[in-house]
RNA sequence: GGGCCUGUGGCUUAGCCUGGACAUAGCGCCGGGCUUCUAACCCGGAUGCCGGGGGUUCGAAUCCCCCCAGGCCCGCCA
């Protein structure tokens, strides 16, 4: 509805004009949208803007397509604003279950994020990445995209070996309670210690790498083995942030399928192909100044080449590939992109976003250099129990654990999908526990706010026809949402719903603050309560879509 | 050395792709508001050469060029 009533002013003012790009503009605090097209007119017409503005604004008024927005010359703009009729079509759909859902679509979309080497615990880099790509999953959903959630797992890496070498060689007893993530960390760092101090063993690492290339079963086994118990750990993580993966995609399954076999061998017929030792590609022409290394001269296969090869099978399965890296795939990620179109597959999607680093310098498993979200979620769970505490003491433990759980995971989820995913962050534990403005908990309450005057007012009659100026100002937000999905799909910036929710908790809470519901009588209070609901329903949709949980009470 | 990303009040940040009306909000600071629907809230105030310099344009935080600073990348690692 509101796009439709863009497209319709928007050929209003090109059917006018003759202008072919006058676009709409936010009109900011003086109207629903503006044009700014007298600007362009002025030199051909030979007149001031402003007078060409005038002249415009009376005849767009005359205009029966746009009846329903008021138009109007100030200066050299001209002002559209959209009249309570709108308004109130729109809420009739926001008071209803699944507001914001687009109709459904054909394309089938992978999304793959994640993807975490299972040589340690996620720590606080790698759940940027998780919450950007569960955030972008649901918007997807959303959307009407069917949509299939993968996590590729990283099972024969050199990290994978070490962590192996690790448990043969060293003193590997689990401790007491240990997760198991937390537990393959350690004995990687302490493999990682051992290889400084004595080179010999990284023959040893080698071998191993070689065995399990070439399918050596007990090695093999090994290998399964300590991924499987990082991934269980891992299980847990993703739970508690709410989380999900619809397929596990391990990365020697490739080799064993024959796909990278095949894959390398349609590579070795590409003109860029460049077979010396190694086969690499020669990527120069499309500006790559490095090599693209497939194949070792041992005759084992790179990352790269497995990673062809499940994208090759990505794309024969679903119409879009869409990957969440971090910036340090950059390059890969785009020479990936580069060959998957020279051998005539689809070429993924990524996003990438950059890195998350301490106050004292970049992260570090290896070095075992890390906040891990395990920590991070114990530690907010924590303050959030004493806040709710401290604010509800009538309550159970129960229920303040219930409540705290939502509100730490919100608090984490939100202070993550808020910012941009291009800059580059540091992890402060001070803004990560902020429960105040600008944070998942803010937004929280304010559905719980909503939910609190919805049970307390009992039945009521639905009234779509809002009168005061806060009332059309909640209602407004409340139309942007659907537009806000279908953007944030458009463009792969789920930050956009992030912000979104928050402004509409805003408008709320100063809808709340000088609008009484309860207290007015009659169709007001009827009015009032609708909005109220329309509000409560679009929070409630929006922090789903954030993965975060629309908690009735806090 | 080359490539990509970032630089917006003391701190964090939206807007930049698609140029327009006094640059968005939070934290912190100052002043107010709970006998009134949940104060995890609201209202008011102070704080900005939008990193610097050039250019394009009637108009630049936004587009182009140069420079500076920070992050990431440039491996027979993943």
């Amino acid at each position: 509805m509101p796009h439709e009533m863009y497209t319709r002013i928007e050929k209003a003012i090109k059917d006018l004009t003759g202008v072919p790009d006058a676009l709409l503009v936010d009109g900011g605090e003086h109207a629903d949208l503006a044009t700014t097209v007298a600007f362009a007119l002025a030199k051909q017409k030979k007149q001031a803007p402003v007078k060409i503005a005038q002249d415009l604004a009376l005849e767009l008024k005359k205009n029966p397509d746009i009846a329903m927005v008021t138009v109007e010359a100030k200066g050299p703009y001209i002002n559209f604003t959209f009249g309570s009729a709108f308004v109130s079509e729109v809420l009739k759909d926001a008071v209803r279950p699944g507001y914001g859902n687009l109709p459904k679509k054909p394309t089938r979309v992978v999304l793959e994020h994640t993807s975490a080497n299972p040589n340690g615990p996620l720590h606080v880099g790698h759940i940027r990445n998780s919450i950007i790509g569960d955030t972008l999953a649901r918007a997807f959903r959303k959307a009407g995209y069917p949509l299939e959630v993968q996590y590729y797992v990283n099972d024969m890496g050199r990290q994978i070996a070490i962590v192996v070498w690790g448990f043969d060689n060293l003193d590997s007893a689990r401790q007491d309670n240990e997760k198991e993530d937390a537990h393959i960390a350690r004995i990687y760092i302490a493999a990682n210690r051992a290889i400084e101090k004595d080179e010999g063993i990284t023959r040893q690492v080698n071998t191993l790498m070689q065995l399990v290339e070439n399918g050596d079963p007990a090695t093999v086994k090994k290998f399964r083995k300590e991924v499987s118990r990082c991934l269980d750990g891992f299980a847990v993580t993703l739970k508690d942030l709410n989380v999900r993966h619809d397929r596990f995609v391990w990365e020697s399954d490739f080799i064993r399928n024959g796909n990278t076999e095949r894959i390398i061998n349609r590579l070795k017929r590409m003109p860029q192909a460049r077979e010396e030792e190694t086969l690499a590609l020669d990527l120069s022409e499309f500006g790559f100044t490095n090599k693209y290394v497939i194949r070792r001269s041992d005759g084992t296969s790179v990352y790269a080449a497995r990673d062809l090869a499940y994208h090759a099978w990505k794309g024969a399965n679903f119409d879009r590939i869409i990957d969440v890296l971090g910036a340090d795939h950059k390059l890969i990620g785009a020479q990936l992109q580069c060959t998957m179109k020279l051998i005539g597959e689809k070429a993924p999607e990524i996003v990438h976003f950059e890195f998350v680093s301490l106050p004292e310098g970049s992260m570090s498993t290896r070095a075992g250099k890390f906040v891990s979200a395990d920590d991070l979620i114990t530690e907010i769970r924590k303050r959030a129990f004493d806040e709710v505490t401290a604010r509800r003491p009538e309550l159970d433990e129960a229920t303040r654990k219930a409540i705290a759980r939502s509100v730490g995971l919100a608090a984490i989820r939100y202070d993550i999908v808020k910012v941009s995913p291009e800059k580059s962050t540091v992890f402060d534990w001070k803004e990560a526990l902020d429960f105040e403005r600008q944070s998942g908990p803010y937004i929280q309450y304010a559905h719980a706010r909503a939910c609190s005057i919805l049970g307390k007012a009992g039945s009521f009659t639905e009234c779509f026809e809002l009168e005061t100026e806060q009332e059309i100002a909640v209602a407004k937000k409340i139309a942007r949402f659907p537009e806000v999905i279908e953007q944030v799909v458009a463009e792969l910036r789920p930050h956009i719903l992030a912000v979104y929710a928050r402004e509409l908790a805003d408008t709320f809470n100063t809808f709340y603050h000088f609008e009484p519901v309860l207290k007015s009588e009659g169709k007001v209070r009827d009015r009032r309560l609708t909005l109220v609901k329309a509000v409560q329903n679009t929070l409630k949709e929006s922090l789903q879509t954030l993965g975060i949980d629309a908690i009735e009470t806090m």
